[in-house]
DNA sequence: ACCTGTGGCTGATCAC
DNA sequence: GTGATCAGCCAC
């Protein structure tokens, strides 16, 4: 055993925050009888107890159930939240029953927001909540079991795409491994049949019995496969701990901006992680995935497997037919690195869910304010005491941002205040105007208190495995603790706070004009702000960073704390939240949409991102020269289409496009257009990747464009098109090109910034 | 059934 | 051509 196990529940005293009356819970599942079941783990025993579990909601009186007749209890909560009654029914059928009552005898749905009754819909939620556990408390991520599998199809000849749908098509092979580092493939002719084949799956998932199963894109593709094929053989998927077959249901995952629908499947007494959806909530806080394909994102986690072989479906099937121990190896390398990246990307959502009363699953479908909700929620049912109901929307402003100067500039220093909102919450001692016990700021507190405790000793550690383990702990309360601000702004939070929302950003504006200003007052040359961050040029006396991150500490208030962490040879700032920065060991760093989005083509990105390495080393002929380069390649076409296409992700269905521009409140979109008339099953989501065709520099590019991988024999991207892009880009960027110095344009003057100090 | 926030830049479409 | 509007992506 190792040494974290013992001192982990002591270390950070989760019961603080969320109490657990059972330990080692892997799974639970509420059933409708009045009871659920809970799956307990002890090294490789699973064992499962039955315990009570009567279903509740919240009403603000008692009269909406009077004419309600089943076996249920209504009980007064304290306190002067809304929702001041808890009724608990006997099972789920009567509480089915009750909460139809009052959706008909009211007709009220109850996610209105003047509803006079609250329902949770999530039944693990409610059976948490209610018996007061949560899953994994007392345990470590590697002590759970998790298996990875992954499933390789024989094509029809003449297809491009898998479909089970098709007679032709098969699962050629099943690969699976799991976290204790056990193997398995699953051939087809081995098992003689594809039938025998899903039998022995099926049979080997029950073996290992795992607590998780993951693999990369499981829910779209290995899973709907799977059970296509199953229905079609009329194999069980009986998976579950009960025996029972996998369910499945449409549901949807929000990832910042995108909304992805998918199959969402259930095995009872298990979790499902698709390490798809990790990957890409991962990129939101990150952004530094080329694509979210499983040996891309392998590659940049440093995880691929040695010597990897690269097949794409057709070479799959050919391969399969001559020599099927290629592709086992293939399989292999493939869960290989399933698992290996879920390593890394599930582990925060492993120790989160020690805290909230979700699910596992249900940890990385829903939102962080929902988490939140969830939690503060649970420790006010806990305490008897009832609930307000949200505030409603408002808006807000939030943080101050700008360029003052763009050009390049010499020696320009970086700081920033550390977790600026969380600390202003918490030194201003502000708490939700609902929140009568304060439970906000002091779970923020104890979050915050906890993950200090985290980084100490993770940085005590001198074993590896130690190391990570605080890590991953540090890691999962630094985003608990992120998104409690965000919290207050959320229009469905039961503790929202629009007030104290905006009282958060105001001060945060002023502690950053602040520090604007007592910089400005040293000499310093102020270049661009964000938020909590500075880049500024210092004042010319001024040789230490350590003494002048002493001197702005100075100027702040009581537990607002600065630090000026990096000093930088050089910076291009274009315009605010876009620039770049020349690191001490020469690596250039470039931040912003409009210097590095992925919606540009590749070679604007990379003209971009070559000009502006020249552009701080002061070299105008290597940019002329490049310009140059850059020109004859369009024109002789020496680079492959790709370098031209760009790539779009569909953040509608392809119906709800049509009905947009059907009824007139949407645009016409080359993206759409093209995944329409491609025929294929284009969903909300996916990518799709395409160049300019025609012949002239303007013209509808809705009405001139194609798929890249219709790229016809004869090449035909627009030459004009994509030459005219580079002279534009030529012309933005050169005006900051000037013989050792920096052009400074229009500097706009601070506006808002009236906090003298 | 699902949902943390605001601020900012750019290119494409479309009405004028 | 020009401005308004929107979608998409990004910073924090």
């Amino acid at each position: 055993m190792h040494s974290e196990k013992k001192d982990y529940a002591k270390i950070y005293s989760l019961d603080e925050i969320a109490r657990s009356e059972i330990d080692k819970i892997v799974a639970v599942e509420p059933l409708d009888d009045g009871t659920g079941i809970v799956f307990t783990r002890d090294d490789d025993k699973v064992s499962s107890q039955k315990i009570g579990f009567r279903p509740f909601l919240l009403l603000s009186a008692p009269v909406f159930l009077d004419n309600f007749s089943g076996d249920f209890a209504i009980e007064k909560l304290k306190g002067n939240g809304v929702f001041s009654f808890i009724a608990k029914f006997a099972d789920s059928k009567i509480y089915d029953k009750a909460v139809k009552h009052l959706k008909d005898s009211t007709g009220i749905n109850p996610s209105s927001p003047k509803s006079p009754f609250r329902v949770f819909t999530d039944p693990s939620q409610q059976f948490l909540t209610s018996n007061r556990i949560r899953l994994f408390r007392g345990m470590t991520f590697r002590e759970i079991r998790r298996m990875q599998i992954d499933i390789e199809t024989i094509l029809t000849d003449g297809y491009e795409f898998p479909n089970p749908e098709r007679e032709g098509d098969a699962i050629s092979l099943i690969s699976m491994s799991d976290s204790t580092g056990w193997e398995k493939s699953i051939m087809l002719n081995h098992p003689h049949s594809e039938k025998e084949l899903l039998e022995e799956f099926v049979r080997t998932v029950m073996e290992r019995d795992p607590d998780v199963i993951e693999g990369h894109n499981i829910f779209r593709f290995d899973l709907t496969y799977i059970e296509t094929r199953a229905k079609r053989f009329k194999v069980r998927l009986a998976l579950g701990r009960d025996k029972s077959i996998i369910s499945t249901r449409p549901s949807r995952i929000s990832i910042a901006e995108r909304t992805i629908s998918y199959k969402r499947f259930d095995i009872f007494g298990r979790h499902v992680i698709d390490t798809y959806h990790l990957v890409q909530l991962y990129d939101v806080s990150h952004r530094d995935l080329t694509d979210y394909g499983l040996k891309s994102v392998a590659r940049h986690f440093g995880v691929a497997a040695d010597n990897r072989t690269y097949l794409d479906c057709e070479k799959i099937t050919e391969t399969f037919r001559k020599s099927p121990e290629t592709v086992k190896k293939y399989g292999l390398d493939d869960v290989r690195e399933t698992r290996a990246i879920s390593d890394i990307l599930s582990t925060s959502f492993f120790y989160q869910a020690q805290l909230i009363p979700y699910s596992y699953q249900n940890c990385l479908a829903r939102g962080n304010a929902t988490r939140i909700d969830a939690l503060l929620v649970a420790a006010y049912l806990a305490d008897g005491a009832s609930i307000p109901a949200p505030e409603g929307d408002k808006m807000f402003s939030g943080a101050l941002t700008e360029a003052f100067h763009s050009g390049t500039f010499k020696n320009v220093w970086h700081c920033d205040v550390r977790s600026l909102y969380p600390s202003i919450i918490l030194s201003e001692k502000w708490c939700p105007s609902r929140d009568y016990l304060g439970i906000f700021p002091a779970f923020l507190e104890k979050l915050r208190n906890f993950r200090f405790t985290a980084k100490n000793a993770e940085k005590k550690s001198s074993d590896q495995q130690e190391k990570d383990f605080h890590n991953s702990i540090q890691t999962t309360f630094k985003i608990l603790i992120n998104s409690f601000y965000g919290y207050l702004g959320f229009s469905q939070g039961t503790f929202n706070d629009y007030a104290m929302a905006e009282g958060v950003t105001s001060k945060g504006r002023e502690i950053l004009s602040t520090m604007v200003n007592f910089l400005e007052k040293s000499g310093a040359k102020v270049i661009e702000i964000d938020t909590d961050g500075i880049y500024f040029q210092p004042p010319e006396n001024e040789k230490n960073p350590e003494a002048l991150e002493k001197k702005i500490q100075s100027v702040l208030p009581e537990g607002i704390d600065v630090e000026l962490d990096e000093t930088y040879p050089s910076m291009f700032c274009y315009k605010s939240k876009n620039y770049a920065l020349l690191k001490q060991d020469g690596e250039v760093a470039i931040t912003g949409a409009a210097l590095k989005s992925r919606g540009l083509e590749p070679f604007q990105r990379d003209y971009m991102s070559e000009f502006i390495r020249h552009l701080l080393a002061d070299d105008s002929t290597a940019i002329e020269k490049l310009t140059q380069e850059y020109r004859d390649a369009i024109e002789k076409r020496k680079w492959p289409v790709a370098k031209f296409a760009k790539s779009e992700t569909l953040s509608d269905s392809l119906d709800a496009y049509k009905r947009k521009l059907a009824d007139g409140s949407g645009k016409r979109s080359a993206a759409y257009e093209l995944a329409i008339a491609s025929g294929r099953d284009y969903r909300q989501g996916d990518q799709v990747s395409f160049y300019v065709t025609g012949t002239k520099k303007n013209l509808s590019v809705v009405e001139n464009s194609r798929l890249i991988k219709d790229v016809p024999a004869e090449r035909d991207e627009n030459t004009t098109y994509y030459l005219s892009k580079l002279d534009e880009l030529y012309k933005k960027f050169s005006v900051f090109i000037e013989n050792g110095g920096s052009k400074d344009e229009i500097a706009p003057q601070m506006t808002e910034l009236g906090f003298e100090i």
